[in-house]
DNA sequence: GTGCAGGACGCAAGCGCTTACTATGAACTG
DNA sequence: CAGTTCATAGTAAGCGCTTGCGTCCTGCAC
């Protein structure tokens, strides 16, 4: 026996003088009860600081109002201005967030062997997560809604920038500068199951160079590994060549940032001797001085929350496939190559 | 009449020739049933792909396993690395969490004022965010447990770092190092209710001064708006001063990352000219070779959530104030004064 | 054989809501 | 003035679970 402890719809619909229905009613916004019994039953229940369990309403009603925010990271930057625009977009309708963090691939796994415990969202968001065609299917099977943000999943909606694009411009900027020996960091993966943009960006720096017509030399085409420290080894990595690139195009910012370290520790002038593009627009890339192509970040995390809103209010939403733009972003890492 | 669509309890009870009440207890590993119907009915919901529904059980048990993350900010990497910890503690026990974040003002009144909507949740952690004394009257009625991250509030149990002595770890380097002309870049303060970190990391400076010897010039003391563009604004400040300072202070990494490119952009060696000393320890510090007094944001986190688990296992916690230490972690923005 | 303890299980009363259905009376219509 | 209509309000049946209490049955002591 669990003591009473909060107030009742009871306990409102005993004061105001009506039916806990009337209560229901009036506090939901159903229609049923004349704009003066809403008006005194509302203010009453103000008053009260009494608000409706949203536990038994989900359960009389089946939706929770609830979504399910999925990411494989929160203490970095992108998944956490993503998660920030979806928080941000969700807070305006109400709809709370539960949030999971799926950091390996183990997790990632029993996350969703457990998914059915989760039927207590109307929704799933997932930030930039890859899953493996098992799991893809047991999403569809179930009633929620999946949204992907940052990122492809089927035929669900998305949100998410062109990664080819996106680096297509980066090193194109290079290209027009006149630079022709330009380098990639890259990224090795170390994943399972690949993130859709390592790939995507090494191909946009290959189109861009098929289009300008200048080779790309396998030998400046680098992948360490992820972040920061894998930018500074991957440029360290650059520079032991023979003939070191004049101009990188960095993976994501934060490779670019590591790879400014080397350079800097190197005593190598930048851009004079060599150009650093980065990708993605981090919000410390305007402290590094960095060069980059921006993707708006925090606005696909709004986007994305757009979206579910939009299939949770049942309507098919206008477009589901949002793809948003990319620009880039000039600042002081990049310039013409040095002439020999 | 809303369409059942999942699994029921009684599916269970019906398939596995027994009542909903030991299918409940099989599950819940309440007593009070066979080992043996125990492992048939549980083997049964396996198959079946079926789980309790968490909010039917809420309602019935009165308790939810959910907990309330509050945060003023999602973007910034403090915010994140102790939401990381929090939610990766408070992972492992079941407990989901419901992400809140109040960044202004008036989203926090509000926050605080449906909070009772809140009744959804066992507990609330607040990640460093100052409330006025109503909202905390408010927050002590209500029966919910309240742990503080990254600060204090009240009696509550909390887990956070010592801010004066975390900048007097960082200017006794500066001092220690034979520097007298030491600026602090502290911050400005634009909020309604003032957060701890900045008072107490300006008092800190003072003191270490104090304890050198050393008068705290006031001209070499500036608080321009938090962030990497006050610290760029703030560190400009005091390169117009007649004597600049030979090293300084600032109130956060951020705001170093900010003071060090306006000096990069001023062409004043660092640390040659000017020393630099951060505070936190940002995810990038060591991308911008910042000495820096680190704090462990991430276990903050993780501590906390800890002590929600603690909180709501019933047992008073053996500790509930923690205070993690920090500690000096040398780089190459700080080095000797240059002889005069 | 009788009595009793105790384990395993079912019954049924809620938990706090939503909502289909029904009742009531005021306002209209012809 | 009877017959409708309609807005407002109440009744009550769940939503899917937990749990106190009662029942039944087996095992054992006397």
């Amino acid at each position: 026996m669990v003591q009473r402890t909060t107030l009742n719809m009871a306990d409102i619909a005993r004061q105001a003088g009506v039916s806990i229905a009337s209560v229901s009613r009036a506090l939901s916004g159903a229609p049923g009860v004349s704009p003066e019994t809403r008006k005194h039953i509302r203010s009453l229940a103000h008053d009260l600081g009494y608000t409706v369990s949203p536990d038994a309403a989900r359960l009389a009603r089946g939706t929770s109002g609830r979504v399910a925010v999925v990411t494989p990271n929160l203490s970095h930057w992108f998944y956490s201005a993503m998660l920030d625009g979806i928080v941000t977009a969700l807070h305006e309708v109400e709809t709370d967030v539960l949030l999971y963090e799926v950091k390996h691939e183990r997790e990632r796994t029993r996350f969703f062997a457990e998914l059915p415990a989760r039927r207590q969202v109307d929704a799933l968001v997932l930030i930039a997560l890859p899953i493996s065609d098992e799991e893809r299917q047991r999403l569809d099977k179930m009633e929620v809604a999946v949204v992907m943000a940052g990122g492809v999943l089927g035929d669900h909606p998305h949100v998410r920038v062109d990664d080819v694009a996106i680096a297509d411009q980066a090193a194109s900027h290079l290209l027009v500068a006149g630079h022709e020996r330009i380098g990639l960091i890259g990224s090795g993966g170390t994943w399972v199951l690949p993130y859709a943009a390592p790939a995507g960006r090494e191909q946009g720096y290959r189109r861009a160079m098929d289009r300008w017509g200048v080779p790309v030399r396998e030998d400046l085409v680098v992948r360490p590994v992820w972040g920061t420290g894998g930018g500074a080894e991957g440029m360290a990595q650059l520079l032991c060549l023979r003939r070191p690139p004049t101009a990188v195009v960095a993976f994501s910012d934060e490779v670019a940032f590591g790879a400014l370290l080397t350079l800097r520790r190197a005593g190598v002038g930048v851009p004079e001797r060599i150009s650093v593009v980065g990708i993605d627009d981090h919000e410390l890339a305007e402290a590094f001085d960095l060069t980059t192509v921006r993707q708006p970040v925090t606005e696909q995390g709004v986007r994305a929350g757009e979206l579910v809103r939009q299939v949770l209010t049942g309507r098919e939403p206008e477009e589901s496939q949002v793809e948003l733009p990319c620009r880039l972003v000039l600042r002081g890492t990049t310039g013409a190559p040095r002439p020999t």
